[in-house]
DNA sequence: CTCTCAAATGACCACTCTGGTCAAGTATTA
DNA sequence: TAATACTTGACCAGAGTGGTCATTTGAGAG
């Protein structure tokens, strides 16, 4: 990446980037389209090529760019906050905001982790083996786990709460896509999901409604 | 479709239709390309326009043949089961079978209710509206609903066990796409899982294993 | 063994789209 | 006004597109 494009604009940096994103995400890296990404970000093709030397550095810095943004939902949550829940709910909003921002941020993730591109395959790979490495359990730190009953297997309820998030996010979203924004009564409706999930999985003691 | 088609040798016409399902699925149907089809299914070029005249003549008869496929499910499944989590485990496997044979059936009909191509989409819409207006609830036909404590909203209870179903498959998915085929284990761990949730959210008289 | 004929093949076609360039044009600054 | 920085889109050679068709193949019949 040329420092031309990061003395952009937000706007028209975020306009670039969330085309790009869009655009690899739906057609992978090779069938992906210089031509389709200037069209949906409303720049000339020479501009594109100003600011990346071509399409290899491009997909690399989104590779790199949306890494960071996915990283910083690290250092933004509180690790004091013990609630298997609460912690969740927290992460969640994170990562709506991020959403909000750059709507195929994981579209664009989940596509790399299956590219089969050779150009761009040893950098996917160097990426994932870093990730595995950092750890996966990286959002379970500090959190109190003997608020769950004890007679249920702990790692088969915390696949269930997680296998709950991501389906309520996936219809979350198709929602907002058809109809309108509805941020307000997300929160509320999750809270429910979670209620229910609370009382089934905690020990009785814990269940107040927060 | 040409009748020279559905002469084929079995194995031949299901490695054509999986090479096609695969092309299309991941690259939707405009950048879908047929010489990516023919190289996958080991044919030649004139012989798939001798099979389609066309692609698009190919892609329409593929959604044709993936929605029949996925309404055979409604005509396997033992419909006098009124136990929800036998009823869901016998659609699972009906649907494991339908994944053993079309690994990416589903994935080519996620895509297609997103694909923008104008040359087809007035055909999936038209799918999708029948889908709709023939129920979506055909699943749950005679079951037996009393069996889940009242105290629990019914409607969040059957989501989170559908969304653990979908991503126990995906999970399974994962697992068999990076080792090796593991069939047998499959169904014990989803039993786990569904005695955990028969555990807490049925009532507690219904809560045996089995 | 030859003849027949349907099925399979891949070289070939006109055309579109590709990633990438660069001379000319427009804003911005001083 | 002049100098500088950014933006533009026409343009390029080459790759890939959906689709064709004369030729080859091979199994079965006589």
């Amino acid at each position: 990446m040329n420092s031309q494009f990061d003395n952009l604009k937000t706007e028209k940096k975020e306009r670039i980037i969330n085309a790009a994103l869009k655009e690899f995400a739906q057609s992978g890296y090779e069938k992906a389209s210089t031509n389709g990404i200037i069209k949906e970000a409303g720049i000339a093709k020479g501009s594109l090529f100003n600011y990346f030397n071509n399409k290899k550095e491009l997909y690399l810095f989104l590779l790199d760019y949306v890494t960071k943004i996915i990283d910083e939902i690290y250092s933004k949550a509180d690790w004091n906050e013990t609630d298997f829940f609460k912690r969740m709910s927290q992460i969640g909003c994170i990562k709506f905001e991020i959403y909000k921002k750059y709507p195929q941020a994981f579209d664009f993730m989940k596509r790399a982790v299956s590219e089969g591109a050779t150009e761009v395959r040893t950098e996917i790979e160097a990426l994932i083996k870093n990730l595995i490495s950092t750890g996966l359990e990286r959002g379970y730190q500090n959190i109190d786990f003997s608020k769950f009953r004890t007679d249920l297997d702990l790692e088969k309820v915390t696949k269930i709460i997680n296998w709950t998030a991501l389906g309520f996010a996936e219809e979350q979203r198709d929602k907002v896509n058809s109809f309108q924004d509805v941020t307000a009564d997300v929160l509320d409706e999750w809270e429910e999901l979670s209620n229910i999930l609370k009382r089934c999985f905690y020990k009785q003691e814990y269940c107040g409604d927060d």
